[in-house]
RNA sequence: GGGCGAAUGGCGAAAUAGGCAGACGCACAAGACUUAAAAUCUUGAGAUUUAUAAAAAUCAUGAGGGUUCAAGUCCCUCUUCGCCCACCA
């Protein structure tokens, strides 16, 4: 038996299907579009088992579609900006327009060898001008919507190379290349309003039921819509208010002092007044890291103090960072008794807890933790004795009635910070005049282009702002002298609309509004759970942009979202900076692309994590030869396989046969529509082949094998379509099996082993059920495990199905 | 600290809707072919006990409890692991 020579045949399809564009689409109105995409990679060098695992899922489900005869596209691209290049032309003195080009010409090759289904005609890189181009035309466009604006921010900062640090080059709170203790510094930066649309985005899960369950409620937690109180605390000595929000206002005769976030402008505003503001400042600009050091700190403003509105106690201030400024006020009033962060923080600063809640049915002492729960109001005043969820009502009313505070609703989903201190992405198209101000481009200037002379290895602070050619420039308004921004923007930006380019690329706009809007929404979306947040929510509110802007006409995106799980080593995922790659490159050689695909999608259920092992390997290596060697017996060359003259036994086996042919295409078919169960349908194929494997070949088959051994191969289509196209051609066939027809099954033969049998209860005909056919009439007087309960629900509930297994009724199945 | 998810043989995993737990594979064992090995083919197998001509019984889906004629699946309590986020007021 010759053994498949996975090699040549693979070269071989792989050429073909270039040289004769099979995979290159149009927009055909004659047919339904299927729009299926996957996350386009970072181009950091090498494919590793993760994007294997996610382009072969993609892969699949766009051949599938394209033999269900829709209008598949199926593209690729290159999310090429970011900060690993820049690090590479720091630390190996590579250019990143270099290092980027060579590491997408290894990966592109990687995902060729694969014999992945691109329209390669399609691709974008991000760092080209011609894409980034229009991510400077949607920004402007943002900024004249007044969704763009400038607010100060603090970022990790390194005194030595007067840098700004990404969390990547951080190590022990150290910087990365000069070890130096980092600290944080005020800058201002560029934010969009994504809040604006905070609303919508968790209105619009309502039209994402393709979704998965998980990810939708992630999103929801993110953007966290509160209902709470913002009330305003006068403060003594001076003549300013301060504003805290709340959720639980019937805490508030239980507030012993307020606590501002250490980021907070408002500090700055006041400094004057705080006797010991030096201290402050220190610990303002210290870096805290919180996330390893649970300890509570912080430290008291003195010189000043805030007056509770509704009881005119005075309170001490505090600043710590266990507030964060993005959310509410960025202050809060803090009610020890009934908060655990707040009751440690006095603890440790010694500030009296105010007890204002006793529950009703426990005795809590308060010296020992804080009580959370809910209770009966106490020292409340007129409130004593009110439930304390009652009285969050009760007491907003009262305060909004003083006119010291309203209701407010707001989210935990922050405006989006865009800037970033970086050369390699995208430069903000906006420029600083002396007598204008803040100026956008104007349109036709655009690209601005990033200069690509750089000095990076002596370079220190932003390395575009020692470019003296890109920063000078003249104001677009009044011609004077005036200087560019030098922030670049972050890379979320080029992955919240790159789906919408492959649509069209065009020179001249940024897309073709009909093209756009004959392929969206995306039919399939495929990547990784990590990206359940940022990105996925970014791209839906950069979607809703781009509709009120009157370009798309859907609300959403990505109709149906695939989350993959993830491919780790040892339980911990793969990553470059880690060195627990496993790239796929070794076993393209050793066992071809067919094999390398079948065997990533078996080992595991797509959703769920998969911790490497080549276990189970083999067995898809077999499972393809075996494939291989059965076109030689349906061809009846092979004299090894017996056969019999019992027509009995043919007739039966041919009928078992045929069953399990339409089963299978149904299991296979469904696998892949409803919930891309790619392991049950390959094992489903598993079957099928086996029992076409011991399947006597006779003479008086009929073709029946035939017509099995075709369906298997057009069933494997889409896992392993090299072996496919080449047994396909062999079988005799002219066209292509990737874009042949999809098999059908019939509900009939499958259900024709199966009988409809009478019900008797004590005799009496009680309806029909459905049995397998070797299934016997029975009186179900003498079913073991039956009482009257069921028969009531025979009578009420018709019967579909019951479990009839050695020669006992175990079970009746009502609908 | 918060959120989400998971736990089934030696291993990866199946199991519409609560209805024969372990499909399909891996690894393993025996046999066939072979001088031999590899490859391939055939067969076997959750565990334990009894029996060994077949077979039978009991125990088994992280732990403990509950609902049900029937629970991997539903409810409660707990344990462990993974992922995402970071004091969310």
């Amino acid at each position: 038996m010759k053994k498949y020579n996975y090699f040549d045949i693979e070269k071989k399809w792989q050429n073909k299907w270039k040289k004769e564009k099979v995979f290159e689409s149009n927009e055909l109105l004659d047919k339904k579009k299927y729009y299926c995409l996957v996350m386009l990679p970072y181009p950091s060098g090498d494919l590793h088992m993760g994007h294997v695992r996610n382009y072969t899922i993609g892969d699949v489900v766009a051949r599938f579609y394209r033999m269900q005869q829709k209008n598949v596209l199926h593209p690729m691209g290159w999310d090429a900006f970011g900060l690993p290049a820049e690090n590479a032309a720091i630390n190996n003195k590579i250019h990143p327009v270099k290092w980027i080009k060579q590491n997408i010409f290894r990966m592109k090759k990687q995902l060729q060898n694969l014999g992945f289904s691109y329209d390669w005609s399609r691709e974008i890189k991000t760092c080209d001008p011609k894409y980034y181009k229009w991510n400077q035309w949607f920004f402007i466009k943002m900024w004249d919507r007044g969704l763009v604006f400038k607010k100060n921010a603090y970022v990790n900062w390194c005194k030595s190379c007067k840098t700004v640090l990404a969390n990547e080059q951080i190590s022990d709170n150290t910087c990365w290349r000069c070890n130096t203790n980092i600290s944080r510094k005020k800058l201002n930066q560029w934010f969009l309003k994504i809040t604006d649309y905070a609303d919508e985005l968790l209105n619009g899960h309502k039209q994402l039921s393709g979704w998965p369950k998980q990810v939708i409620s992630m999103q929801k937690k993110w953007i966290n819509k509160t209902y709470g109180m913002e009330i305003s605390f006068t403060l003594s000595k001076i003549n300013k208010k301060i504003k805290i929000f709340t959720t639980r206002p019937d805490t508030l005769f239980g507030v012993t002092f307020l606590v501002i976030s250490p980021e907070h402008d408002f500090i700055d505003e006041i400094k004057s007044y705080i006797e010991n503001y030096s201290e402050v400042e220190m610990y303002i600009h210290s870096n805290r890291n919180n996330i390893l050091n649970k300890d509570k700190t912080g430290i008291k403003l003195n010189g000043i103090s805030a007056i509770n509105p509704l009881t005119n106690e005075n309170i001490p201030i505090y600043t710590s960072d266990y507030v964060s400024v993005e959310h509410g006020t960025g202050i809060i009033m803090a009610v020890p008794a009934h908060d655990q962060r707040d009751w440690e923080f006095a603890k440790k600063f010694n500030i009296p807890i105010k007890e204002v809640i006793k529950s009703e049915t426990n005795f809590v002492d308060i010296s020992k933790c804080a009580y959370e729960d809910v209770g009966i109001l106490i020292n409340s005043w007129q409130f004593n004795g009110i439930k304390s969820d009652e009285a969050v009502n009760i007491i907003s009313r009262w305060v909004e009635k003083k006119g010291v505070g309203k209701k407010v609703v707001k989210f935990k989903l922050k405006d989006w910070l865009v800037s970033r201190q970086r050369y390699w992405g995208t430069p903000i198209p906006m420029i600083h005049c002396k007598k204008c101000g803040i100026v956008a481009v104007s349109e036709k200037k655009l690209p601005v282009l990033l200069p690509e002379k750089i000095n990076f290895v002596d370079g220190y602070g932003s390395l575009l702002q020692q470019n003296q050619n890109f920063i000078n420039v003249k104001c677009p308004k009044c011609g004077i002298d005036a200087k560019r921004e030098t922030d670049t923007m972050d890379t979320f930006i080029d992955s919240s609309w790159y789906y919408l380019r492959y649509c069209d690329i065009n020179d001249n706009i940024v897309f073709d509004i009909n093209k756009v809007n004959y392929w969206m929404p995306v039919d399939q979306y495929i990547g990784g759970i990590e990206h359940a947040c940022m990105h996925l929510l970014y791209s839906r509110f950069w979607y809703k942009v781009i509709r009120d802007l009157g370009l798309v006409k859907h609300d959403e995106p990505f109709t149906n979202l695939l989350t993959q799980g993830m491919v780790t080593l040892n339980g911990t995922a793969m990553s470059k900076s880690k060195k627990n790659i496993i790239s796929p490159d070794e076993m393209l050689k050793k066992y071809g692309a067919d094999t390398t695909r079948l065997f990533i999608l078996f080992a595991a259920p797509p959703k769920k994590q998969f911790n490497w092992t080549y276990c189970g390997l083999m067995g898809c290596w077999r499972f393809i030869n075996r494939i291989w060697q059965l076109l030689d017996i349906v061809n009846n060359r092979s004299k090894k396989y017996v056969s019999t003259n019992n027509d009995d036994i043919i007739k039966k086996e041919k009928i078992k046969l045929l069953i399990a042919m339409h089963k299978t295409i149904k299991k296979v078919t469904e696998d892949i529509k409803k919930e891309l169960q790619l392991n049950t349908a390959i094992s489903c194929i598993m079957k099928l082949v086996n029992i076409l494997y011991s399947y006597r070949y006779h003479s008086n088959d009929d073709g029946m094998s035939l017509k099995v051994y075709e369906s298997v191969i057009l069933l494997m289509a889409p896992f392993t379509p090299h072996v496919c196209e080449e047994i396909w051609e062999k079988l005799g066939h002219k066209k292509y099996i990737s874009t042949y027809t999809w098999p059908t099954f019939d509900e009939n033969i499958i259900n024709e082993s199966f009988v409809e049998l009478p019900i008797q209860i004590n005799g009496k005909l009680r309806g029909k059920i459905t049995v397998s056919k070797n299934a016997k009439e029975c009186d179900i007087k003498s079913v073991v495990g039956m009482d009257n309960k069921i028969s009531i629900q025979l009578q009420n509930k018709k019967i579909l199905k019951f479990i009839y297994i050695k020669n006992k009724i175990i079970s009746i199945i009502a609908k």
